[in-house]
DNA sequence: TTGCCCGGTATTATCGATAATACCGAGGCG
DNA sequence: CGCCTCGGTATTATCGATAATACCGGGCAA
């Protein structure tokens, strides 16, 4: 199925790989992005005809989604998308810290021109990106933060990251895509981490990461308290 | 499904279940303990006939197997038991005593009277379970692993542990289960990191689970060396 | 009135059959 | 002689139907 680690929306045309495939990925983004909110019944029969597709494909796909933790499964009483929480959110926040800390030591310490190029791309990529397409974008944001860990050399590795960056951000998505941005020079803490990795300096460019993540973390922990949840 | 961590043998009895969780867990036995051999190609047919169930049960099974990395789908061109590789072992080896040890400290930091009775407690089923059957002494011994870094507070953190630790225990099977064990006191491993985990002693704790995890490495790896494969 | 039991209904889990696709070997062409 | 193309065959992917199971509400009894 998907060997590649990244990518929320698969690039390639949409009619491609098997239908298997294509109800993964369409469920992974409505999920993700909050169209198909935490807790909530995903009845095979309503998702079949939202996708126009078999039931087959679509319960793959939501046993698929299970392993990455988007979609939990009671036997015999079907799925639901994956509850969110604070304490969920914070045990993601604290391990992404950890394990990306890891992987992006590595990367900086195995560094090569070619990662340091794909580094650089992705990044022009995503800044290039007009933010009035957010879902793109995002994946942009992702490309590139999997960029300055690809270059660990432990599959396994990124793709725990991997899964770990889609529970995270799907926090980001569902509590609204207010501010954030706004006050913060997050251009300038992309710029920052990267060219420390690009120098060779892993600490400064951990110690980057680490408040990259922290910060947005604080913002989304902030909203937890306040707020009127919708189920 | 399976909502507990460890386990590769359910101790519920064998009809429990759906269907699909059956063939899940024999499916994944088998290729833990090397009846599938790594690179296998996975059948449907074949193992509908071998499990006596349908073909949506093994579908379902082998796509849940793939991403506990066990096994790997092809688009298309169906399912194969994950390769084996050194590199892919040493990889699970790094990234298990990474992970361990965060798992463990962060055990140890917020230990509780239960939790250091159920570690004597997993410790104890292990020591007492007889060599004979070594299925379920390893069951036993993966129990008291993860018994060790239960306490960590996270689940996500416990999910992968157990999944680095079943892809682990699948090279000490394919190593044929020979020496190992014999010249060692593995036993006395044991004792001592449970000792230290129920002093508090975080440091040492970890340093004698690292210990015992790169002893069983080494060893391992040192196999790969003038290893006859059979593919 | 309150609690329990028993059907009806909705939903899932599973199966068997069909359609789609890839792999392999034989034969033809350059 | 070797390469490419074209079926034949094996295998997978998908569908639609059926069986199994859980959830909900009405009716009965205490």
């Amino acid at each position: 199925m998907n060997t590649s680690v990244f990518s929320t929306t698969d690039n390639a045309p949409s009619d491609s790989g098997s239908a298997t495939h294509r109800a993964y990925l369409a469920l992974r983004r409505m999920i993700v992005v909050g169209e198909l909110k935490p807790g909530k019944q995903l009845k095979i029969e309503d998702l079949r005809v939202m996708l126009d597709t078999g039931a087959s494909p679509i319960r793959e796909a939501l046993s698929l989604l299970t392993s990455d933790q988007l979609v939990e499964r009671f036997d015999k009483r079907g799925f639901r998308a994956a509850n969110a929480s604070q304490e969920n959110f914070e045990e993601i926040l604290g391990l992404r810290c950890s394990l990306e800390d890891m992987a992006l030591r590595q990367s900086v310490e195995r560094r090569s021109e070619d990662w340091e190029e794909s580094l650089v791309l992705s990044h022009h990529r995503m800044v290039r990106e007009p933010r009035d397409n957010i879902e793109v974008f995002e994946d942009r944001h992702k490309a590139f933060h999997m960029a300055l860990l690809a270059n660990c050399g432990s599959p396994i590795l990124m793709r725990f990251c991997s899964q770990l960056y889609d529970l995270n951000i799907r926090y980001r998505y569902l509590a609204g895509r207010s501010l954030n941005y706004q006050t913060r020079d997050v251009a300038g803490e992309h710029a920052g981490i990267m060219q420390a990795a690009i120098n060779g300096d892993a600490d400064l460019a951990s110690e980057r990461l680490q408040n990259h993540y922290r910060q947005t973390g604080a913002f989304l922990t902030g909203l937890f308290a306040g707020s009127a949840r919708d189920t």
